[in-house]
DNA sequence: TGTCACATTAGATATAATCTAAAAACGTAT
DNA sequence: ATACGTTTTTAGATTATATCTAATGTGACA
């Protein structure tokens, strides 16, 4: 996704291209991981110092809104962000908290729609374990 | 689950069964809703006032970690607790967090075990959308 | 250039959860 | 029953995470 690709999308959904906007998207694009809030701050702010913390949580907020980033909860540790166009499932390591893609597919419909009222936008397939920096540490695997 | 299998799943797990620990896992399994910590907090203690936060945050940690309890991480908000005994999957509410339970079923694995040297637990399907409270508050449905 | 809505800022504040060190409760051996 | 070591509990301080506030800046466009 280039810079044009980027400001395009923005614009596309209510949101100026600003430059600490851009930033946050263009680093969360250049990810593999998925950083925190505090992560992805420190490294838009190293690298332009005009992007203060409170901006980050902002444009993060904005951005998952707009459906161009991804929220992943994690237990007792900081939310994850992902911007990742390509649908994808979510490994989350039990000892590091560490969010990691799993390659996407189809999952069944649960059978009665016993949702009644509710809306039901997509869901989402979490899987637990120890990432391949956690696993070794194990002594019994 | 009467008193005495309570006592028995706690202690089969090497955890005394204290009245506040008694009192937590008590709590939880006459639920439907998963509650937050600071809800369990308050019920048990209106109870018994002998259960303070930390000792039930200590509690609920040691039950998820002798998996008795679940925890369900909801993004921006405090996480919830389930101690319900049957495989379930969840819903999770965008509007007011609550999480609500999903029947279960089956869901396939990741084709190639592209996890490498991840060891994986067990995956969870979370859904989302508006709750039976929560959807009639929104014009277009 | 003036205007106004959108964005950003630093620092204070809120919320959620954990830590600390001391005291209490419990299980066991005596 | 009593003493002892271990587990558990406690109140309050502390940390971690995220949001709020009110002032200031910015940019599109008339």
């Amino acid at each position: 996704m280039d810079a044009g690709a980027i400001r395009r999308s923005l614009e596309g959904r209510g949101l100026r291209c600003t430059p600490q906007r851009y930033a946050v998207i263009a680093f969360l694009l250049k990810q593999n991981k998925h950083p925190t809030a505090a992560e992805i701050f420190e490294a838009v702010n190293r690298v332009d110092p005009r992007c203060s913390r409170a901006t980050t949580y902002n444009n993060l907020r904005d951005l998952v809104q707009a459906g161009l980033v991804r929220e992943v909860a994690v237990e007792g540790r900081a939310a994850r962000f992902d911007a990742t166009g390509m649908r994808h499932h979510h490994f989350i390591c039990d000892r590091c908290g560490n969010v990691e893609d799993m390659e996407w597919y189809e999952v069944p419909q649960p059978a009665s729609n016993s949702l009644g009222k509710r809306i039901v936008r997509e869901c989402e397939l979490i899987f637990r374990g120890l990432c391949s920096k956690c696993a070794p540490r194990h002594a019994s695997g």
